[in-house]
DNA sequence: TCGAGGTATGTCAGTCGCTGTCATCACAGT
DNA sequence: ACTGTGATGACAGCGACTGACATACCTCGA
């Protein structure tokens, strides 16, 4: 599989990481990125669609995850319950690797742009955690409904996971935003805030 | 406010959704756009941040009458039920404009770049919207939770909203699309679809 | 050992999105 | 008329991304 030196992406994600946590997304060109990896830029778009891309690799990891534990889940249990044992799946599997995420999210997080593609891929996991769902008996449109819900609370305990300065368990903050939203979709009005 | 030929702006929204529409994005070049609306491609970028933003203009109308309604909800109802009224003012907008939504919702999904812009700016609603509950007295979490889950039903009835054969009232969609998340947010087992 | 074929990389030219800079033109108020 | 202000044009340039073709390495079979 190796040819030349091998591990010519993984040099190229390397290197864009480094890049842009050093001198910002905006100010790094994709020629520079290259040459660190001793690669030419032509290289670089192959093996990644667009200077974006590179940051996202572990995306379809993530989603084989949430999407397998969602369908594994037991037959008798309702949707979103289903996706809720996928969600924590995906918690457990970011869970290891609280720096790197934290680093990542830093870089995201001052581009526009990135912004932009990682809200893509949000919806992309949110697509097959309905379809998903669909296979599992659920209809339309309580599938995309279930998944969006779904997907709202991954963010907003993502959100928190990485901001906290103390680690908190990532998997108990998806079931605490889960319990939340029952009582906020109940029509309940929160008091106090739920830590 | 006008010099020359007026209605610089409109002329370019206007050359570019038809420009859209009849050759795709991908394959329209904003020299072409440009030239359409009679000026340069220099004029178009200080009209439009880029050149999918040429099709968002509406987007802070749409989010000022979300927030305000939701704002002036009143003050004892739970956070759900104001977002509610802020959504089905959105939707109420919307809905003076069937066909033109019909159109720009078809350039959207044709492209994945603009799939993206709309992502965001569906997302800088949710931001607003939390902004807005908070100013109700809501805390966080249950802001940020609350107002993701209003945005995920306003697309979910979007989309039901814009694909529907018959016309069907854009309002009452988001209410049903509400009463389904209640119970699915409840943990109910949907056994059939609701219409 | 050698050649054939496949695949990753290099090279080069080109398009297009987007920006900075400066000149120019229309209009408003004096 | 004089001047200021704001919109537009003209031009040069950078960087993202692509297509086409050449080249180097590796594998496999004769």
């Amino acid at each position: 599989m190796a040819r030349w030196t091998p591990g010519a992406r993984g040099r190229l994600e390397q290197a864009a990481f480094e890049l842009y946590s050093e001198n910002g997304f905006d100010n790094t060109t994709v020629a520079e990125i290259s040459a660190r990896a001793g690669l030419t830029e032509r290289t670089f778009f192959r093996h990644f669609a667009d200077k974006r891309e590179v940051l996202f690799g572990g995306a379809t990891t993530l989603q084989d995850e949430l999407v397998g534990a969602t369908a594994n889940a037991p037959d008798d249990v309702a949707p979103i319950q289903a996706v809720a044992a996928g969600l924590e799946a995906a918690a457990a599997l970011l869970s290891e690797r609280v720096a790197l995420a934290r680093q990542r999210q830093a870089i995201i997080a001052s581009s526009a742009e990135l912004r932009e593609r990682e809200l893509i891929k949000l919806a992309s996991l949110g697509d097959a955690l309905a379809e998903t769902l669909r296979k599992r008996g659920v209809g339309e449109p309580a599938a995309s409904l279930t998944a969006e819900i779904g997907i709202a609370v991954f963010r907003t305990a993502f959100e928190r996971w990485i901001d906290e300065a103390n680690d908190q368990d990532f998997p108990r903050l998806i079931n605490a935003s889960l319990e939340q939203l029952k009582s906020l979709a109940a029509g309940e009005r929160p008091l106090v805030d739920v830590g």
